[in-house]
DNA sequence: GTGAAAGCGCTAACAC
DNA sequence: GTGTTAGCGCTTTCAC
């Protein structure tokens, strides 16, 4: 008996209770493409329908659902951010920036970590394309060549940051690690430490650290300083690694006069080790650090340190997203470096009066 | 004479170089249908079908529209998260939690700060909707009432943290506040302290910390403990702010035996502080924090403290969604108390020899 | 195991 | 200033 009814109308995917455009548009009277715009451009709606659609959106609790304006217009407000990972400080202060810049602009941020994996990263970049976002963020100036190849095809607005290169992919925010780290142990040198040793962070696919080092040897050689096997050593960020790089460093080369770590955490870890050892800081060693988080300038004594614009890298990132957004044509400079600073403090003897 | 021409198609939407599936399901002759089962339900395709797929696929460099298939599915495997501010480093560990659980899953995390302001989280509540993830995660488990309402009718899991009450909006994952800060004040009273100064986060719009400071203010008058004006203030987590605090109660009250700051960042402020002034900790004056983060337990003298399960509470909350999206009818018991310890080192004197 | 047709909810394009 | 129409790119539903 079936074959006798009509077809059936296939029933509907809709999901219960969910309001829609269409739905607030009957409430105001109107059509939906001006709900849209009542929402999207306030200003292309005459005043009276504009506050008819807001009473009816009010009154039904309407929330544009974004995946459909997105695909509809290929414009999500949505930015993709890969760092290495949440946990290190300097990350969530370039985050915040970026989140202070990008939240005023009703900007949604997606995250993700890549463990300091470019193999990672690549795959992240993929995960991340699929939400169609309109720009991504990348932590450092190396990838995987599939991953600037995907980058290259989807057209979508890429900011590298934390480092420079000669030729970024689209626009860079950073600084030069290299200079930076070659800065600091040319101020020890200048204070009249000749051997110094250095803590660096693992350079496997981490250009920054693999510049940093860079800068240290360079350094080293430029300055005829002591370049001894074991003088420099690789930890990864936190205060015990700090603390076992000081005594491995200390075991092997008593007479150090100077420890530079690659970050302020492990520069601290190393410092707390020197006290419980009952070394003075400086007077027995020097300890600097890099990064200049607040827990070097509490410190006591005070870390020399070189100071970087980390909440300023995100905020800027983010600056220009919104520039390039804004005006694809624009020709904005889509590089910025904004430089570091050697900052002087008390955990390494001042430079000699001159 | 236009008007003897058809009518000209409407220019396509369509972005240049964007591959589709459509382009896909010919390059392997097959249909869009099919290319989609075979990315997304491998096993409901033929062995050589699939072949061909993933072959056109990779040939092709197709990146699938997630925006599309979360229109048509109603799943976009995105959560969004909500934390007061992502450089309190408490919360990158539970986001970490989280991103180490949700990435292994294929998910993507929508994060945004609410600044501390609930106001701010309802707006965020609303935007983050609009994105329709498949489930959102708060901090706390105080809200605006219409971002309850918001939710509610979203029909989205949701899972408050951090920590406790009795009837959650749906899940939640965290540990009682209000009981932490009571153990470490009836611990402190346990080791002979009797004036024991406190130093607060703000409270407004922060649940978390107006139930340590409840939790301190029960043990006062249970205990009955010094209970001077001045002897609790309230400080935003920063070293300084610690320090300052530290200062302004001991110039008030230079008889206090102990104070209790309700992070660790604060502790140490104070810590470096006592330092400063030439203070030992414990023999001067005591100091405990609250969160047990590396610094606490790096510090000399390390810092007496209460551990939470900072990371966990993220991993936790991510498997609870995943369990739930898997099977919407799972009665697991939507509530995880995932308790704190109180840890005595050596900022505090101990507990007397029974 | 595979495919055709019909939407998901919104906005671009064009008309008036 | 407002409306109509036709997609955006995918997946659901149903048929074979």
């Amino acid at each position: 008996m079936s074959e006798l009814l009509p077809p059936q109308p296939v029933r509907t995917r809709r999901q219960h209770g969910a309001v829609r455009i269409e739905d607030v548009a009957r409430a105001a009277g109107v059509s939906a493409i001006t709900v849209s715009r009542a929402l999207n451009k306030p200003d292309s709606v005459a005043e009276e329908t504009r506050k008819l659609v807001w009473a009816a959106v009010d009154e039904l609790g309407y929330i544009p659902n974004r995946l459909a304006g997105g695909l509809a217009s290929s414009r999500t407000r949505t930015v993709a951010v890969v760092i290495p990972t949440i946990t290190n400080s300097i990350f969530a202060d370039k985050i915040q920036g970026m989140s202070d810049v990008f939240g005023a602009a009703d900007y949604q941020l997606i995250l993700a970590n890549s463990g300091y994996s470019l193999g990672r990263e690549a795959d992240l970049v993929a995960a991340l394309l699929a939400q169609r976002p309109s720009a991504i963020v990348l932590t450092g100036v190396t990838h995987e060549e599939r991953a600037a190849r995907m980058l290259g095809r989807a057209g979508v607005p890429v900011v590298e940051t934390w480092n420079l290169r000669p030729s970024p992919i689209d626009m860079l925010v950073g600084f030069s690690n290299a200079e930076a780290a070659f800065a600091m142990v040319a101020h020890l040198h200048h204070c009249g430490y000749r051997r110094i040793g250095f803590v660096s962070a693992p350079v496997a696919d981490n250009d920054r650290a693999a510049d940093r080092l860079a800068g240290y040897r360079r350094a080293v050689a430029e300055f005829d300083l002591a370049d001894r096997p074991g003088l420099a050593r690789e930890a990864h960020f936190t205060l015990a690694n700090g603390a076992a790089a000081f005594r491995e460093i200390l075991s092997a080369h008593p007479d150090v006069e100077a420890i530079f770590f690659a970050n302020d955490v492990l520069a601290a870890g190393g410092a707390l080790e020197a006290r419980r050892r009952g070394m003075r800081i400086p007077a027995d060693i020097g300890i600097a650090g890099f990064d200049d988080v607040d827990l070097a300038q509490e410190f006591v004594p005070a870390l020399t340190t070189v100071r970087i614009p980390r909440y300023e890298i995100g905020a800027t990132a983010a600056r220009m997203i919104l520039a390039r957004l804004d005006d694809p044509e624009t020709d904005a400079p889509p590089v910025a470096d904004l430089g570091f600073e050697v900052v002087q403090r008390q955990s390494t003897r001042p430079a000699p009066s001159p």
